[in-house]
DNA sequence: ACGAATGATGTAAAGGTTTACAGTGCGGAG
DNA sequence: CTCCGCACTGTAAACCTTTACATCATTCGT
């Protein structure tokens, strides 16, 4: 049981008594042999334990699947999630996965390339933004994998894209706020050029438009997405005494950030100030007050990716080339009516 | 760019004018090459942009340069933060990583072996505290890939771990409570048999004993290590009415719930009650009072794990069969000195 | 009764490496 | 001058499949 020999397809076809194309024809295409000669090989597979190596079916074949995720950070709770579903819909069909922890490094970007290149991974799931450098581009020695962006698309391209709809998202969420009867509403973004960012800023816009409401440029401010950077922004607005009634952060960590900052000024959350969050990360539930938010579909993203990616190797052509899921409201704690004035 | 063939080492030793042996030989052992073939052979392959396949090197070498990691939930916070190491340690090395995620369903685990059965994978890592079903056990058609366990050893084995020092984890946090004062201490754990649980609480046990303190059972309360089970447990306590100064969980998801539950009952932390955790998950410093616990080195034990899995596989017999880190104390506020009485 | 079509199987090539073994040429020792 | 060893390189087998093509037997249509 050491390292014994595993069984080849030659072993069960001389047991069979057949010869090794017909077993793997057996196997493969079992409507294509006749049903004795099946009955022969299954069972002589079933003696020798027989598993077909996948390294030589993927060398003969030229593809292996395997789908290669390329992920600027794999620690990121917001990544954890979608690869379940990821993982969950393509060992559903038989591929497996491959992880690249890039760390926005150009030249690790690069290096999982390589995977590609030598047919090891069929596909792509890029959650970086942007193509992976050493790909596409001018030198363009490398052919261009199928793959899905997910999480962010990338940009200037036309890459597929599987993403929670944030547009909408933001909307329902800002609706949410003017129905609970508020009427100065910050938006807390962050100023880098994510399509992420504009897209939620675009649907909080859109709601207070909507409902007739002016938009005022002193409200919105810019983060950079994190904790830190929400507590600094909310801190912002006490120095300059302009003073919303609620607070419609870009994420979870910006919300946070802003709870942090209101809590350390004494402020009974939420009856003198609401926030609002989006994405639900695990420790939405955990902050007081809970905080409310909008919930991303993560699994079904992974598994609506996947699924992409999949067909896209099926030589299918998409019908569409970005497919958005709605943003689930998840009520909580943070919001109530603005303070009695 | 299309589809178009990639070179291959016959047309590097074409256009270098030598066999393809050589090009094999200039590329994987320089030393036995001529200097100017060398030359001559590094110069075709920039031109010709080649790079070894991998699927072919992997049939005939019989390995892949692949790991899998077995884990029950991709999904876990404490998974996704090893992974970050393993990978990176993997990467590093010039090794793939593979990703399983079981959900602790047999048919899933034995399913996965197919990638070390074929050798599309090499080494095995394992987050699941047990031996994928179908390997080992009496049939044991198949082989024992090289393995090691992380986060939970594997029991009844002699599966090399890497991990906390959870004995000493929790004996260094009991400490800790105790210097504050503390004489009374609760211990949150999971009656399950876990290997975790149990050397936490054999940590508990040695600081209070040191301590010359006696060990009160009634302080000793079972959950499932889940957020709610905490909560529960700190009811309990309150209709059992023998209370604790402070409770040390074992783990920051029990932590959590406990203070929910005092929360819910308007004490004062940590005026009233002092709360620990185990483990500095993501949220640790999000919650109400920001937890005091001790924090795993995850991205440590992920390089450990690899390094030793790869040592493994390079046919080294590795000192011990155990490495354990050292849990660090991440004071924040949830632990104070005992209330007056 | 004969040619063609059909169905089942076998033969062998191809996929791209690594490496044992054999060969070549050359310098140095005897 | 011969022989040996060394440094270098080439030949070909092996790794294990899939699949185009060939082969053979059988059936069917006429």
């Amino acid at each position: 049981m050491q390292h014994q020999k595993l069984a080849t397809i030659e072993d069960v076809a001389a047991i069979a008594g057949v010869s090794i194309a017909t077993v793997s024809r057996a196997i493969n295409e079992p409507t294509k042999v006749a049903v004795e000669t099946r009955r022969r090989v299954t069972e002589a597979v079933a003696r020798t334990g027989y598993t077909t190596n996948a390294m030589a079916r993927s060398l003969r074949m030229r593809r292996s699947n395997m789908i290669l995720i390329l992920a600027p950070d794999v620690g990121d709770p917001n990544f954890s999630n979608i690869l379940v579903g990821l993982e969950t819909e393509a060992s559903k069909r038989g591929y497996g996965v491959l992880i690249g922890n890039t760390q926005n490094d150009p030249d690790r970007e690069t290096d999982y390339l390589r995977f590609i290149n030598s047919n090891q991974a069929d596909g792509l799931i890029l959650f970086t933004g942007h193509l992976p450098y050493g790909i596409g581009a001018e030198g363009s020695e490398v052919r261009l994998p199928p793959m899905v962006a997910v999480n962010e698309p990338v940009s200037n391209s036309d890459v597929p894209f599987v993403g929670v709809n944030n547009f909408e998202g933001a909307r329902i969420a800002a609706e949410h706020l003017v129905a609970q009867g508020h009427r100065r509403i910050a938006f807390i973004g962050h100023s880098t050029s994510k399509a992420v960012n504009i897209l939620r800023e675009q649907g909080y816009r859109a709601a207070l438009t909507g409902a007739g409401m002016s938009i005022d440029p002193r409200m919105i401010l810019d983060g950079d997405g994190t904790t830190e950077s929400g507590r600094a922004a909310a801190e912002h607005m006490f120095v300059r005494d302009v003073l919303p009634t609620a607070f419609l952060c870009v994420n979870d960590a910006t919300a946070l950030g802003v709870i942090i900052a209101l809590s350390a000024r004494k402020y009974d959350l939420p009856r003198e100030f609401s926030v609002m969050g989006f994405d639900d990360i695990s420790f939405a539930s955990f902050v007081t007050p809970a905080l409310t938010t909008m919930k991303q579909p993560r699994l079904k993203i992974g598994e609506e990716a996947m699924d992409l990616l999949l067909a896209l190797l099926a030589g299918e052509t998409p019908a569409k080339k970005e497919v958005l899921l709605r943003a689930e409201l998840i009520v909580r704690n943070s919001v109530s009516g603005p303070r009695r004035a």
